[in-house]
DNA sequence: TTTATATTTTTGTGATCACAATTTATATCA
DNA sequence: TGATATAAATTGTGATCACAAAAATATAAA
């Protein structure tokens, strides 16, 4: 029980409606996310339960739609774990993130009404906020929303799913690799996403989104900047 | 309990090996590609239990697996239902399995060796066999079969499980659709596709994927057929 | 100390149960 | 007959238990 390193969770608050199984999933999701559980900790579903002091049941069914989702992984031992980074397969997850958020972008573009353009503009500008006083957290946080807020403005919008699945997976990663830098410079390219979506130029929408996303991984530029990075976060 | 459409499931080889959960899973997953569950029609955990001759825990594990992955739904009501086709979702979904599968493909090119190459071949032959005897339901399984190996060819492929998703959410409307048809022609992409990985054309390969997937769709061209198709599969 | 073997503990799985919420069926009244 | 209220049945959820498999620990031998 406390041999293996900590699991730290800090659940949001226990609203009385919702099932415990949902909050139990939040609440291990927002923990994978800010990478508070090392990649390849074995995660046990009576420990879980132990920690945010439930019965068994309802972590049972979390994991298994976490891991679904891809953002845990079940070893042939059935031992659950969050999935260790490898340089390759970073590299996959940056490349799929700019086909398919460019492609959602693409199609979220007609739907976009004025109220819709005017709470993105919102968002960028809390971002800036965000930016002025240093706050990664809370950089992330926004910048997460103002994706979603773009391609959510198509009303039959499939692809969202599969983007937060891509999200999780990277998440972990990036939450302990920004943690190790001391500074991290950020190009705004939501205000060119911005300025297309007023021009109705799906080209230049797709550049925007797409260099904003390779832009937020430039911290591993180099090879061997990003395998350091990886042996960190991998160490367990 | 019989008052509702008649669920039939043809479950596989109860192997020894593997977790009655993995069986039930993969029994239902059957059943929904190949639209044995009609859209909209309400899963009970009993109920499936009752006819799968299983405990209704490992039911509960396999529906929330599913739910995960886009194959079913879960409504506010919290009951399991296969969602209903509308041919906008229809549209997304293609456009969406269009720009991730091609995605995939050129990033699977460069790891496609003899080997792999022939494999794929071998497959393209199997499916012009299945074309020559009009076997639908052969065509579609091998089709797929195709797909996957080139996309898995690619050794840090991580897209599969959001393709498998996209498949998922479009097999049991394509199935009910196809089955309301009584000619199919089907043009043979996959002989451009292999001609496009001899000659290592990333584009190519991409237009031949992209063509096959929307000729596999072409059996709902205009708005009015798609509209048809759709009544008929989400009558309940 | 190191390696191999035996024992204990822990773990995932699947079954069963209780209960509140929802659905369905039945009865009542216009 | 048709709408509405009441009762019965069904459902998802979460808790608990038993058990075989796996992991961790202890023991023995080199």
């Amino acid at each position: 029980m406390d041999k293996k390193s900590p699991i730290q969770i800090t659940p949001p608050e226990r609203d009385d409606n919702g099932t415990v199984t949902q909050w139990v999933y939040t609440s291990l999701r927002d923990a994978v996310m800010q990478g508070q559980i090392l990649p390849g900790r074995a995660l046990t579903i009576r420990e879980l339960a132990g920690i945010l002091d439930v019965s068994p049941m309802p972590v049972r069914e979390a994991l298994r739609q976490l891991s679904a989702e891809g953002a845990l992984e079940i070893q042939g031992n059935r031992r659950v774990m969050v999935p260790k980074m490898t340089a390759m397969k970073f590299t996959e997850l940056c490349e799929a993130r700019i086909a398919i958020e460019c492609h959602a972008a693409a199609r979220a573009l007609p739907y976009i009404d004025g109220e819709q353009l005017q709470h993105l503009q919102q968002l960028d500008r809390q971002i800036d906020n965000a930016q002025a006083e240093g706050n990664l957290e809370q950089i992330s946080i926004l910048n997460q929303r103002f994706h979603r807020a773009l391609y959510k403005a198509n009303p039959h919008q499939i692809t969202l799913p599969l983007i937060e699945s891509l999200w999780l997976q990277l998440g972990p990663f990036m939450r302990l690799a920004s943690s190790k830098l001391q500074e991290h410079y950020v190009i705004d390219r939501h205000n060119e996403a911005l300025a297309a979506i007023r021009d109705r130029d799906a080209f230049a929408l797709q550049r925007a989104i797409a260099a904003d996303i390779r832009e937020g991984f430039a911290f591993a530029d180099t090879p061997e900047l990003l395998q350091s990075f990886i042996e960190q976060s991998n160490q367990a």
